[in-house]
DNA sequence: CGTGATTGGTTGACACTGTCAACATCGCGA
DNA sequence: TCGCGATGTTGACAGTGTCAACCAATCACG
């Protein structure tokens, strides 16, 4: 009865999986709806209609509309948390590496925003919890590790690297938020966030 | 048959207003729908039922339900210009009112959380223009501001102050976002807003 | 093999929403 | 006085999320 997010296959064939799971073509149609028109565009009728089925479909793999996009969100964390480790583990600055990770963040917010405003500004995803909560975490895990290396590195302060992390976060997610999302952007041009954020980064590392 | 926003009365009689414009009824009564039960409860019925209109009424006033929404807001910028203005205007120290425009920033944030997002986290409200527009640039002069009187103080670091005070305003903003709005929260009781913010200013200080 | 339940799908309905159109009323200027 | 614009009303319509009822297939198991 739970919707389940569909991560593994049916347990009966485990060879390659050439057909998707219908919960699997629901979130894919939800996403890219959400790509294409905004939050407004994914209605349950679109989804199921982009997916292949009817418009109460959606209501045996998901509890309601909130549940899919939390679905929908979860995927997303999970590429995003895949993305930012491959930064972790590459083998350059720990600098380099928050830079890149910033980039990341600026990028994804300026491809897919809508995307992004249902992992990082939805009051409806706020209150996440299971897989959903456990991607999020993770995601924010690399993040911190990225900052504790820099911090012994030397090239940040001395802090709780779990609440650098979180201001250095903060700060980029605040910035792209003011330039897009709010009445209160500043005259355009003045400053982009990849240059705020440079700011910021050599603010805080001077010694 | 544009929307008016309803901030001078009729023209006519100039003393005691008394009575309030159907308008502004309008507008306050969606501003309560907003704070006590979130944007969701915001319907055009529910606001004409709370201002005592039939369900059509709004629409002899704003063009639609983004218009109305976008009036609170700008009200709502007014009412926060103002309380910047009022700390600007104060006689502390430039340090105490960056700290006191903060946590003004905080508290309109917790108490009216629905309010806030209306302002800052609203891709409606992004393409502002008229009067919010107006408003919003306002209150972000005051912010700018205390933040350059912070810089002539030496209490921030030398740089423009318009970029300045977006990244100190984005980190907040940022901060209190990932606090409420996302997925990507922090253990509970980790570090709160004010803390964090406490620490990126003495790191911003720091000479 | 037969069978019964579970799973995944369908259609139809309901209340609620924003929005438009048509009609009513009221006050003021010519 | 008359007419007209501003303000309000009721009624309708399409679209939405969601629930209920029904249907088909699959699969466990005697």
């Amino acid at each position: 009865m739970e919707s389940d997010g569909g991560t593994h296959s049916p347990a009966g064939i485990r060879g390659a999986a050439i057909t998707k799971t219908t919960a699997e073509r629901l979130i894919e149609a939800a996403a890219d709806l959400l790509d294409s028109g905004g939050e407004g565009a994914v209605t349950l009728r679109a989804v199921g209609s982009a997916a292949g089925v009817s418009h109460n479909a959606p209501y045996k793999h998901f509890a309601n509309r909130s549940a899919l996009l939390a679905a929908v969100a979860t995927a997303s964390f999970r590429d995003l948390a895949m993305a930012m480790q491959a930064i972790r583990q590459a083998s350059t600055s720990p600098k380099d590496k928050l830079s890149d990770t910033i980039a990341l963040t600026i990028d994804f917010h300026q491809k897919t925003p809508a995307r992004y405003r249902l992992l990082f500004n939805n009051p409806d995803t706020a209150s996440a919890d299971g897989e959903l909560r456990i991607a999020a975490t993770e995601t924010f895990e690399h993040l911190r590790a990225i900052v504790e290396a820099c911090q012994q590195a030397g090239y940040l302060p001395d802090a709780p690297s779990h609440t650098l992390a979180s201001l250095i976060f903060a700060s980029a997610h605040g910035l792209l938020a003011i330039e897009s999302d709010g009445a209160m952007r500043p005259e355009k041009g003045l400053s982009t966030v990849a240059t705020s954020m440079e700011l910021l980064l050599s603010l805080l590392s001077r010694r």
